[in-house]
Order: structure tokens, then sequence, then C-alpha cells
DNA sequence: GTTCGCTACGAACACTGTTCGTTGCGAACG
DNA sequence: CGTTCGCAACGAACAGTGTTCGTAGCGAAC
């Protein structure tokens, strides 16, 4: 980034034996920590630790802590691949693209937070979005809807790699629980899920019938998150071409 | 708080016409307090300052922030009236309950950010969800596939009231500053989008063509939050109708 | 050789959620 | 009627949090 401190570290006999700080410095440090300890533990305080530092160093090159984990998120973005024309159709693509980023979003923790508050803005975010405009442009979907359709894939996005890093969460803390018992994905949901069927199960008929009478399809197995996922993105992308007038 | 004013209040006769403590109230005044400061300043100390109390004095009703904020957010949806047969066939009425309860959460702040965490269970949620459910059905979707759907749904309703809480907030932030000067709901989201339309006009046309080509549709007016709701649901429900057939 | 500019950071501020131990009141019991 | 007991209420404190301020140090420039 900057010459003089590159030229400084650079230097053998003047490098100290900790890397220099800077914003990527502080943003891979912090992004570490996310996938160590979890998003909401992620401190200031904690990250400068990281750095072998005080915390008030870091609002050298960060604002906020707000927008550290913005940067956070960006970087995460950066290991998003692009689909190559060799991966099929604009569809294919579309859909490949969209369960990369809900599976590398969600692998850290509840970084996802982020795009909520504030819309993502990074060359990461504007990388993905372009090609997100060009893939739904490639289907035929009219200019003018293109962008609203990228915004519904967007939230579509953001909220499944919430849920996919809350199902990540769970996992972990039942494997550490659980010992030496291995907990595969499914018998991990079935667990998850019969918390909420007994909420379901204690439900009078009288007052609940229809959930009542679809209990079984709600603990249906096979509902894993990526089969669930994948339905859920064929749904949207139908109802786009459905949809094709524009209103 | 002081001697004087808890020897009044000890006193029946002189005592306030504040309730007694309950979870009732607790949950009441926190919501209260959600519109008036918003989300994330609704600290527990504030909370029992509303009630005239102390902030131990909440634990004894409940558990947690986490599960006040759950209890509000189950009462906020206590206003949400279901639609009735005279509002149109399936299709209408779950288009007007997806956009009552985009609008009633929305209009609480964050309160949506409960949903995103736990999935809500609580009675006014599970009053939701059997309606939601029953209009999936009466709409022809394959009982299989209702829980998928009803997910969906919920995870839109969820993503879209925050983003409508966000751009309350900018609305309400943005008319305290400008004083006197109205904002218009257009007004507005035109100020907010230049802020987008500056990072995407600085973008170079030759790395990022489809987002240069599509500028002008990304700004276009008779973009208010009404409109890209509604369409966006439309394009789920037409999605649901033409995925028809069950993975 | 002195001054300047700027990074780094120790210390502190105003908060946060939550817990502990005590208080005081109303009801039940002898 | 007098005593005891359960329990809601809460004052005070703890271990943290994000963020700011003022100062120290050091390489670069005049």
């Amino acid at each position: 980034m900057t010459d003089s401190t590159s030229r400084v570290r650079d230097n053998p006999r003047t490098r100290p034996a900790k890397a220099a700080l800077s914003r990527q410095a502080v943003i891979a440090a912090a992004l570490a920590l996310v996938d160590e300890v979890g998003y909401a533990a992620v401190t200031m305080r904690r990250v400068a630790q990281a750095l072998d530092t005080g915390p008030a160093s870091l609002y050298v090159y960060v604002a906020d802590r707000d927008e550290l984990m913005a940067g956070v998120h960006d970087l995460a973005l950066a290991a998003v691949e692009l689909p190559r024309p060799a991966d099929g159709d604009w569809r294919a693509r579309l859909e490949l693209l969209v369960s990369r980023l809900i599976e590398t979003l969600g692998g850290h923790d509840d970084i996802a937070l982020v795009a909520i508050t504030r819309v993502p803005t990074g060359p990461q975010a504007l990388r993905i979005l372009e090609e997100t405009l060009t893939l739904l442009r490639a289907g035929g979907i009219d200019d003018a809807t293109c962008p609203w359709a990228a915004d519904l894939l967007d939230q579509y996005v953001t909220s499944s790699a919430l849920e996919l890093a809350a199902r990540l969460r769970d996992q972990r803390a039942m494997t550490a629980a659980a010992g030496a018992a291995e907990a595969t994905e499914e018998a991990m949901t079935r667990a998850a899920r019969s918390e909420l069927d007994a909420v379901y199960s204690e439900l009078p008929a009288a007052t609940h019938p229809t959930i009542h009478a679809l209990r079984p399809a709600m603990t249906t197995a096979g509902r894993t998150s990526h089969t669930s996922a994948a339905w859920k993105l064929g749904v949207i992308i139908d109802g786009l071409l459905a949809h094709h007038p524009q209103p």
C-alpha cells in the first residue's frame, strides 16, 4: 500500500518481529477472529490483541466497528469465484454463483449481518453485482427489472447465509458438547427440528389445524440446508421468468 | 429513586397510577421504547427506568435481553390482522398478509432482527404461520412444499421489514436534519439513491459494463418501497406456482 | 541540528448486560 | 394477635464494551 512503510518493512534491519499495521492487516485479523470466536465476540480489543497492539491503534485505519465489519464482509466475498462459461447456461451459472455466495458468507459466522444494515459497496460486492446483472440480462430479464431482481437475490443470499451460519453454529456447539459422538448433518437437523416439533406438537389442533395437518411435512427428513436452499433459489428464478412483464 | 419520591410512592394513597410490574408490562414498555429511541438503544436500564424501577427487577419476568426482544417481536405481530375472505382469493389475501407483516414489523425499527437469530415461536407468530400455511394450501401448493414456501416467505418478510426500517430511519434522520423542508418519500429515496449512484457512477465502465449500462434503470423513479415490495412478492408467488412439482 | 508530521498507544469515559445479597412487604401459620 | 416465611424488588457491583484524548516516539524534511 504505502511505499515508505513497505520499504522500511522490507529492510531486515529495521523490520519488527510483527507485521506493520495496515487497513488490510486489521481487516484480515478481524476475519480470522470471526472464524475463531464468532461475529459477536469480535471486539476491538480482541482484534488489537491479535495484532499485538492496543485498541486505539485500530482507529487510524478503521472508522468504526461497523466499517471494520463491512471491510471483513467484502474481504470474505473475495473468495467467491465467478462461474465460468463452461459451467453451463446463464441459469446454471447464476445458481452456482448464488450458492457459492451463501456457502462462503455462511462459513464466516454472522458476517452477513453487515449486509442488512448497509448496502455493501466494496469492490468485491460490486464485482459480484456486476456478474449477477450480467447473468440476469443474459437470461432475458428486462433491463428495467434487472436491478430489482438483483436486489431480491441479494436479500435471499444474505438471509440464507445467516440461516446457514446459525445451523453451523448449532452443529459445532453440539459436536463440542456430545464429545466423540459424531453429529452428522441429518442427526443434527433432526435434533434441532425436534425442538420446533415440540412446539408444533403441543399446539391444540382446534386452533391451528393446518400446522397440525402439515406437521409430518415439516419434520420430513431430506430437508437439508442444501436441498432447501436450491429449491428456494429455483422458485425465485422461476418466478423471475414467469413474471416477465414489468409492472 | 430519591427518598422523598419513594416515600410518596410507598403510600398507597399517593401512589402514582403506574401499573404493577409484570411480564406484559415489561415487554410493552420495551416495545414503546423501540419506537421511541430505536432497537439498538433499548437497554435494560432504559426499560427499567421507563417502569420506574431498577434493571435487576426486570430479570424476574425476563431471562435475557434476547428473550425480552423476542417478546417484543411477538407483541408487535399482535397488531397484524388476518385477511378476511372478502379480501379476495388466496393470492390476494396472502399478498395482503405479507404486506401487512412487512409494514408492521418495519414500523418498529429493527425489531425484525429477532427473527434472524431465532425462529419465532410465540403465539402471534404461530397464529400467522397457521394462516400462511392455510392460504398456501388453498392455492394448491403441495402439502410437502408448503413448509418450505412458508420458510421462504418468512425470510422475505424479515429482510424486507429490515429494509423498510432502514429507509424509515434515514427518512426520519433527514427530516430532523432538514428542519422545515418537507421530505417526501420521493425526495428522500432520491437523496439516498444518489449516494449509491455516486458509487455506481464513479465505476469505470471498462470493468463494470453492465452496472454502467443499467445505471439509469437503477435510478429510475417509481421505485418506491411499496411497488418494489409488491413486485418481489409477486415474483415469489409466481415462482411457487411455476415450480409446482416437488423435487 | 532542529522542527515537523504522523503513527502508535496508555489511560480513561460513559456505557452495556447480568448477578449477588439484602431489604421489606404481604400472607400464611401457630 | 404475634411470628415466621416466601418472594418480588432493587442497590451495588462486576466484567466487559466502543470510542476518544493527549502524549510519546521516531523517521523525514528543512
